[in-house]
DNA sequence: TCTATTGTTTATAGGATTTATAAGGAATTG
DNA sequence: CAATTCCTTATAAATCCTATAAACAATAGA
């Protein structure tokens, strides 16, 4: 059970703009694309979600790139999974009113449970407490 | 994100054995799939893995079928999910050394911190605990 | 205004996974 | 031996994931 790289790329995008982008500086898309080892087309693929879901803001043109669009501490690491996981629901049952069988089926509560759980604690994962993590180690400690 | 019908199916499947075939007696697949409302032929591919994993014994021939191969508290729902959708491990970045970012990457502490959590949580979740819950409630509450 | 730089959009495509269905084989019971 | 049941293998449609390519739009600076 695995996240997309998606999901994975854009937490290691998210700290590299929360570390090099932090007094309001764009980092150009091509920089983050050669740090993070992913091919231009698809690092923009994944910055457009991001744009959208207002975690990050763009510049345009000559001096242009890609900055946070708050501050780390307003953003969790559930507002990642679920922009590209889509919300977590084990069990889509109750939701989507497509099971036949809910009325009577009681393995419902039991995922509804597991989500909350997952959901609860990714939410209590901003990026500010890797941020600190990281700054709490050796100097030279580079994302 | 949302888990397979296998594993979703699954769960139904094995509270209706317990419920169904306590005393040792096998249920026809048949029977199964129609209650489930999955087809026969599905209903024998998600079998089979939860006969490998010793979660379910058959009997073949005629008065054959499927039931428990464990008491119901040795089964939990971790077992059922990292059956049908591999180990829970948001990130492989430390098991297939594929990435060669991992000694200068921060992000993959979160997603291991992650990946436990939902480990314990699931593993604290049992079949009996379901099945007491079920017969807790009204007794005509049918599976 | 021109040009270089950068993000934006759209199209494309291989591959893997999911969700099934179908058909014939093997074991058991009576 | 015949009916029943699980077992195995093949097949396939649909969807999603991962990634690349190319043309377009906006911005800054000369």
């Amino acid at each position: 059970m695995r996240l997309s790289t998606k999901s994975r790329y854009s937490l290691r995008i998210l700290v590299q703009l929360a570390l090099e982008a932090k007094e309001g500086a764009a980092v150009k898309g091509r920089v983050i694309a050669k740090k993070q080892e992913i091919s231009e087309p698809y690092l923009e693929q994944i910055m457009i979600p991001l744009k959208s879901a207002e975690l990050v803001r763009t510049i345009r043109g000559c001096h242009g790139g890609y900055s946070l669009n708050k501050t780390p501490d307003e953003i969790t690491i559930l507002d990642i999974i679920e922009l590209f996981e889509g919300k977590i629901e084990f069990a889509e049952c109750v939701s989507d009113g497509k099971c036949s069988l809910l009325d009577s089926c009681p393995t419902s509560d039991v995922w509804a449970h597991l989500s909350n759980t997952l959901r609860l604690e990714a939410s209590k994962i901003s990026l500010e407490s890797i941020i600190e993590k990281i700054e709490g180690q050796t100097q030279e400690y580079v994302i």
